[in-house]
DNA sequence: CCTATTTGACCAAACGATCGATAGACTAAT
DNA sequence: ATTAGTCTATCGATCGTTTGGTCAAATAGG
């Protein structure tokens, strides 16, 4: 244990013309990364009270004064993670409806961003809903002020498709259901299952669309029958930086 | 701050008649009651680890000591609310659906169960979805294998209604929304808003039924077309007597 | 009924371990 | 020569848990 940074770069200028291996703006960068991909990893494994700063550098290979340097707190590292999964949820989304017109195109391609993020970034999307609330102050307001601009693109799409007479009423439960059983895929979804991105996207695209009861002309609407995203744009749009695609490696 | 136990009961035998205010089993019974019931406040608060026994005590006015006299750990605690609130969910669903064949409405029975589990008792239900990965060994498995039971439940009847060409076939996730969408009622439902316990089950067995495109004759079924459970029977078979029902005095 | 004894239900105080955070030294890249 | 980046070592506070006691209600003996 115990194994730190010491700056091992393999790198000698005296004698051979070895180039660094990289700037040291690089490194501090890539350190700072490693702490918040580490940070988010422990945060939802364990909770964030349940994560002491000695588990998170130690994971990330760095002294515990490492991370001072890069977060002046614990609490820091949670805004972080938190801030980043709402600012590129709603990025996403709102880049992703920005162009359709049609409420159920509309709910279909929320759905599918929504989906897409919480089957690629499960991780931090489990600290953005769990843990967020360990968040106080200005922080926690903001975070909260960032989720409602995010749930209003929600409710303004089931309120168009309600009044358009595409949607079934069901209030704003409705809203809260959808929303609710989408977050839910980042904690049981895993790649290997049953179905990949694109068709879990596509399966929960169709459940949210038969739950608000769409349908145009007397028909039942299906994902079929509208233009959704494709999935490779999807994923790209979703990509989240600080989640930890491997578990850190000091455990 | 510190008010505790002090054994404070009004009474006295010497000259009056007056009688014992209650027993000594009595009033043990009500304090580890309210232990319960604190903790259970505070875990669905701040989380497992972001309570300290500290915090438990003061609010349910005892000495931390007298906490251990009732359980040996604090994590014995959160496996005292977690077991108590998968047992009750268990029971209550399993009683609810023994004597009902067809499977569109075991599903909405199952359904107005859940919710009404969850709107009822939201603090008891937030401990269970969330804290209680904090706990390991035995009691973790334990609690595990009971909610693989309950969710069992919801398997045979999502599979019975596919046979029987009830329900689209949604596969696997569709258990995975269904359950999602109505455990997050804990987190949002207020009894003061928009629906009623009674209405919102109802509302959400009719978003499950429609999600399932649950049909008879090519007809679309509505919770209006089948029985479901009297929901002063639904309250009653739900009812969790660790759920704390008001702030703990002490905070 | 009265009294002596046991015991159930608590309390205050303290334990070592771990918590988040800081101080100050050191080192290598600029 | 400077400084960005990291180290080791340590701080006081708080953590979960235990110890040793107190006191009144329950119980037993007369």
């Amino acid at each position: 244990m115990a194994t730190t940074n010491q700056t091992g770069g393999s790198r000698h200028t005296k004698g051979g013309r070895m180039k660094a291996t990289s700037s040291r703006r690089a490194q501090s960068a890539r350190t700072e990364l490693r702490l918040l991909r580490t940070a988010c990893w422990l945060f939802s494994e364990r909770g964030f009270h349940g994560t002491g700063i000695r588990d998170i550098s130690e994971a990330a290979g760095v002294a515990v004064s490492a991370m001072y340097y890069y977060a002046s707190s614990k609490d820091e590292l949670l805004e972080a993670v938190t801030r980043r999964v709402m600012e590129v949820l709603a990025a996403s989304s709102e880049e992703t409806v920005r162009d359709i017109d049609d409420p159920a195109e509309r709910l279909a391609a929320l759905i599918a961003v929504h989906a897409a993020f919480h089957a690629r970034n499960p991780r931090a999307a489990k600290v953005a809903d769990h843990e967020f609330q360990a968040l106080t102050g200005q922080a926690r307001r903001d975070i909260l002020r960032l989720r409602d601009a995010y749930e209003k693109v929600w409710a303004d799409t089931l309120e168009a498709g309600v009044r358009a007479g595409v949607f079934t009423d069901r209030g704003n439960v409705a809203r809260l259901a959808l929303l609710q059983m989408a977050t839910g895929i980042a904690h049981w979804y895993h790649p290997n299952g049953e179905l990949d991105i694109a068709r879990l996207c596509e399966r929960f695209a169709d459940m949210g669309l038969a739950l608000m009861g769409a349908s145009r002309d007397g028909r039942p609407l299906q994902v079929g029958d509208l233009r959704i995203p494709d999935s490779e744009l999807l994923l790209q749009r979703v990509e989240l930086s600080i989640e930890p695609r491997r578990k850190p490696t000091g455990v």
